[in-house]
Parts: structure tokens; sequence; C-alpha cells
DNA sequence: TAAGGTCTTGATAACGCTGTCATTTGCGAT
DNA sequence: ATCGCAAATGACAGCGTTATCAAGACCTTA
């Protein structure tokens, strides 16, 4: 479905006038009789008509583009990481990347609006989408409409539509539940996250697998739900360290809820890891940064992302015969804030 | 100083072929012969040429530049609020945002270089550039001569070539100060921030004004020098918590390194606010998700980012007469880190 | 009513590159 | 030498817009 992009011309024809007319109606210059610029603008709205910026560039000899260098900071987020990720392979490839937040807004602009005036406005050559954009419907449809190649982050559904990468969550997950199983602990508590991320699901089948496979029964009651941030981990912590009877451990399925947890547990006065032992997911700049630091399974954001841009870019240049679904390991990094249980009462006499 | 940009019939005529062979070895195709090609590249070089990206895309109908769609991520760094800011505007006003990360990497490739290579590359029509860029004379000077407009954040010394805008850095820095001396703290440490920023020698400046307007002597054992990541806080931390006549207050110039101060007095069972007061600035991520919240001053980045990006775009419009400099006030954000001074032992008998 | 503006509009030439297709060159086989 | 084929190269027409400059339309004013 290659969109056949109205030109200036078309719109020039079908308002009466000429090109240059359309141009000046389009860049606000003066000098354009009302009635006449609002019949170019009905004809440029009728035609979905968008400038070619490539063509303005060319002949305008300006891009309507701005540059933000920036410089590693000391803060280093997930969007960061991913960032620089996908840099260093657009910069390895002679590309250049474009940046885009995408999210609804308080207008009636929705997340694949935004993706259709993203493409439509730069005409990218492809598109990367982190989740949990790579999971939108709406998203994922406005980039095949324009026929735009895709990648996506940590998607639930990979197909051979686009090429993909992502961690491998539950193998992450189960290892840490095996950790903390390994310590001794028994109770322990799982706090979920977002669930528009598939990496939710992933990280709580490997909890409830890790369990299993240690012989430790479920318990519904243990398992929160949180939204991957910081306010949801600490009401969770609260939720689940004020139990009737209290979990020895919690795993928050990212660092940024188990740091939520973390304070959660100082607001309580229970000791990380003396009364409770916490851990997260990610690897995150957090996950160093609380005290005590997190223990953590280490997602490797940065390559994922260079191997995925990696792969869009071979296919654009016809390089690549099949998509490619890379899955990446999370290895754990074991920190202060995990440790054996306490003994309890009974095991003490 | 407007470079004059070669172009492919430049080339073309050096190395005593067309034009369309110029374009076959700058992309990389298959048949032509070494020798040939070579004398191209060197053609290429000599002139250095850098193919016209709006061009290519014209006639090419691609563009080298791929998308990165993001949505609002939970963690929310300084530079993704400045870019937030900077997107803010430039959507605003039908602008696109390229953005680069700058910095000397193990190549011999200078930031300079860096910032020249992107100039040239991308054809940008402004360049917007954060501290520490903002004070670098290499990528200042890589700017001008490729006679791009720019506008910093945060530079040291503003000057009429460019908009800027900063933060009230000292008045912020010395209210901080006022706040913990209004506490009953008198001996007050600080922990400054990296050199190369000019923010760290207002905040220095702000506190020992601060101090000095309430009457307290200044003393430069309690001034600690960090480089504004959590680990120099740390250390700085450690370092002051341990002096013979420790500190009741602890002031480190940004929140990354406050946050490692209190982990420093976790290390040392010292309890924030109880045994010591911490406090931050910028109110960044960190400062709510430390334990106990950090007390700090505020930063509009967001604001700060928007306005700055106006101004430029008024400026490659022709709509702005004369450069402008914002500057932004900080106010307070009191938090539970800090709090009075435990009476000393004197004071209690 | 005509002269002299000013405001609108359009014809056409760039802009710098890539795609298409024809032409030339090189080289092994005859 | 000559032929034939593949490899190498070039001529030239776009690509979709803006810039230039001239021409036409429309007012004012005397």
């Amino acid at each position: 479905m290659t969109s056949n992009k109205a030109k200036i011309t078309d719109v020039a024809a079908r308002a009466g006038v000429s090109i240059k007319t359309v141009s000046r109606v389009m860049n606000h210059e003066a000098n354009v009789r009302p009635a006449t610029r609002e019949r170019v603008r009905q004809a440029a709205t009728a035609l979905d008509y968008k400038p070619n910026p490539a063509a303005r560039g060319l002949a305008g000899r300006r891009t309507f583009a701005i540059g933000l260098l920036y410089e590693n900071p000391h803060e280093y987020s997930y969007t960061q990481r991913t960032l620089e990720g996908v840099f260093a392979s657009c910069e390895q490839a002679g590309y250049t990347l474009l940046l885009r937040p995408c999210k609804d807004d308080s207008r009636e602009r929705s997340r694949a609006q935004a993706a259709r005036d993203f493409v439509d406005q730069t005409r990218v050559d492809g598109v990367i989408l982190p989740a949990p954009l790579s999971d939108d419907a709406g998203v994922l449809a406005a980039l095949r409409a324009s026929d735009t190649p895709t990648a996506r982050i940590a998607p639930g559904a990979p197909d051979d539509s686009c090429c993909s990468v992502r961690a491998n969550d539950r193998d992450g997950a189960r290892a840490l539940t095996a950790h903390l199983l390994a310590l001794g602990h028994r109770r322990i508590a799982f706090v979920a996250g977002d669930p528009r991320h598939d990496a939710s699901a992933q990280r709580l089948a490997g909890y409830r697998l890790g369990l299993q496979e240690h012989g430790v029964a479920p318990d519904d009651a243990l398992v929160a739900q949180g939204m991957f941030d910081y306010e949801s981990g600490q009401r969770a912590g609260r939720a689940l360290l004020t139990l009737p009877r209290r979990p020895t451990a919690i795993f928050a399925s990212n660092d940024e809820m188990a740091a939520g947890v973390v304070a959660a547990a100082h607001e309580l006065a229970l000791a990380v890891p003396a009364a409770v032992s916490v851990a997260g997911f990610d690897d995150s700049p957090i996950a160093s940064r609380t005290w005590p630091a997190l223990s953590t399974a280490r997602q490797p954001v940065f390559a994922m992302a260079a191997a995925l841009t990696r792969d869009l870019i071979a296919q654009l240049r016809g390089e690549m015969e099949a998509v490619r679904h890379r899955v990446f390991d999370c290895p754990l990094v074991l920190r202060a804030s995990s440790a054996p249980p306490a003994p309890t009462n009974a095991e003490r006499e």
C-alpha cells in the first residue's frame, strides 16, 4: 500500500493557482489574498498534502530541523541507553537519528496519529519502536500503511513483518527467583509491571516457574500489581510488608519499583536485607543508587538496541533475507539487597 | 565565513570523471574500477565533500534517517526533560529534532569534530548546546565556522553571539543554604560539582553568600570536590562525615551527589536527617527516590529548554532583533532529608 | 479618467543528487 | 586481428520544492 503522496502541483491544480502560490500559503508568507489562501488550504487538506522536506531543503537551503547535541550525561536512563545503542549502529552505517516522543496527549491526537505525522513529516527510511509502542496496534498499522520498515524492541508477539529484539525476561526472572530460594527464602512476593509490556507477563511467568521448580507453592496473595514506576512499587511494598504473614523477600519486576519497595521498607523500619530481601530487574542506574544497592538481572539494553538497529539497516539495504528475532540473556547482578532470611523464632529455639 | 561546500560536480571535475561515477563511489556501488574509485575518493577527501542529504533524499527517495519513536518513560532524566522541552517548541514551530551524542570517544575524534560532522551531515538550521558543551570552545568554534545559529543552555559567559538560558543557580543555592541555617545548622558542608559546568561555581558562590549573610564563617575544610555524579557524592559524603568535627548538614550541589551522600550516611549508620541533614539541587527524579527524599531546589528544565528553543527558532526566522538571555529561578522543594540538628551534648545539659 | 502605486500571482530556473539507459572500454576466446 | 560479452562509465532527465523577477490586478489620488 504505497501512499500516493500528493505534491505541490496537485494542490495547485485543485486550487486553481500556481505552485508558487501554494508554496506561499504553506510557508505563511504575506501577500496572499485571504480567499486564495483559504482555497489553497482546503485543497491541501483535501489531498492530505505534506511538503516533501527533502525538496524543501534542496530548494530552500534549509532543513527545518534543529539539532540537539549532548554529552554523555551522568544519569543514564533506559531510554538513554536505548538511544545510545541505536545511535551507535546508525553512525556506523551513516544514518541519521530522528527522535520523537510519542504519547497520547491532551488533544485528540492518538499515538497512531503521532506516528503517522512523524513519518509524513520526516520521511524516515525506517522506525524503531521500544515497548510498549512495539505492541501498539494503531502505531504498527500506521507504519505499515505508510510502508515504513519497522523494528520492534520487546514485542509481545514477534511476527514476520518486523525484526525484533528482546531480553529473556522469563529466564532472568526464574534465575533471580532461584537465587532468593537458594538463600533460604520461601515466602517470596512479586511485584508485577505494566501489563501493556509483554515483559511483565514473562517476568511473572519466570517467577512462578522458579518457585515451581523448587517445589514452593505459589501464593497469589504475594503477587502485587505495579506499573513499573517508583510510586507503584512503593505502594506495593507497603501492602506486601504489612501483610499478616510478611514475605521475607520481595522481587519487584523492575529496579524502579524495587527502589519503591526499599523506601516502603525504610518507612516501616524494616531493615533491608536483614528483615526483608529485595530484588529488582534491569540493572538500571537506580539499582546502584538505592541503599542498599539492589540485586537484579542485567538487561543488556545498549547491545540489544544496537543489534536491532543493525538488523533494520540491513533490511533497508535489502541485505536481509528474512526478519530476525534476537533474544538476549539477563545475567544476575547480586548486590547488598538480598541475603538469607532472618531465622524465625521457631528456628532459633 | 560561509563554507563553500563542495558539490558533486566539483569532485567529478577534480577526479576527471562524470558525476555519476562520483555518485557510485559515494554509495559504495559495485562496478567501479579500483583505480577510479581511489581517484574519486581522494578528490572527495581533498575537497571535503559531503553529499547533500536533501538532494540525496529528493533524487533517491530515501533520507538515510532512522526514526526512534518513544513514549514518555517513567524514568525522567535531565537530558530527557531537556529533550522534551526542546521538542515541544520544535513541534509547535514545525521543526524536526535531531539528536546527537557528542563526546570525546576512544578514537581521535574530538567533540569539535563530532559537532562539525553533525552539521555537515545533517545541515541542521540551528543547534542547541546543553552544558557543558555550551562552554566548549572547540564546539562553539566549529558551529560558528559553519555559520550555524546556536543556542546555549547554562553557559558560563553568555555573549551576543548566541541566545542562552540558565537557572539562577546562585540564588537557589543561597536560598537552600539559608534554609539549612534557619533550621539551626551552623556547620554546613558543601559538595561542589564538575568544574566544567559554570553552574558549579555559581552554586558554590551562592552557598558562600548564604553563609556570609547569616554571619557564619566559611570553612574550606567543609567544601569537598565532586563531579555531579553519584560516586563522587558518595566519596565526598564519606570524607565529610568522618571529619573530626562532623558537619550537621551537607549541601551537595546536585541531587545525584546528594543521593551519594545519603548512601554514605547509611553506610556510617548516621540517620538522615536526625544525625545529618542533606540537601541537593535540581529536583531531578532521584531526589524523590532516595530515602529519605531530598530537600532541593527545583530547576525548571523543561520550561528553560522550551523557551530557549523558541528563541532559537525566532532567530532562524529573523524575528529576533537581539539575542536574548533568559534566567529562571529555582524554587525550594523541601522534603524529609533536612531537619533541625540534634541538640549537642552541651545544649542538652 | 489616467497615472502611479501597491498588492497578487505566475513562469521558469535553479537546488544537488540518483536512476535509467546508452555508450565505451577492456579482455579473453577465436 | 576480430568478435563478443561483461564491466565501466557517462549523458541527461527527473525528484518536489523555493527563489527570482516579471506581469497582471486592483486601488488611490489628482
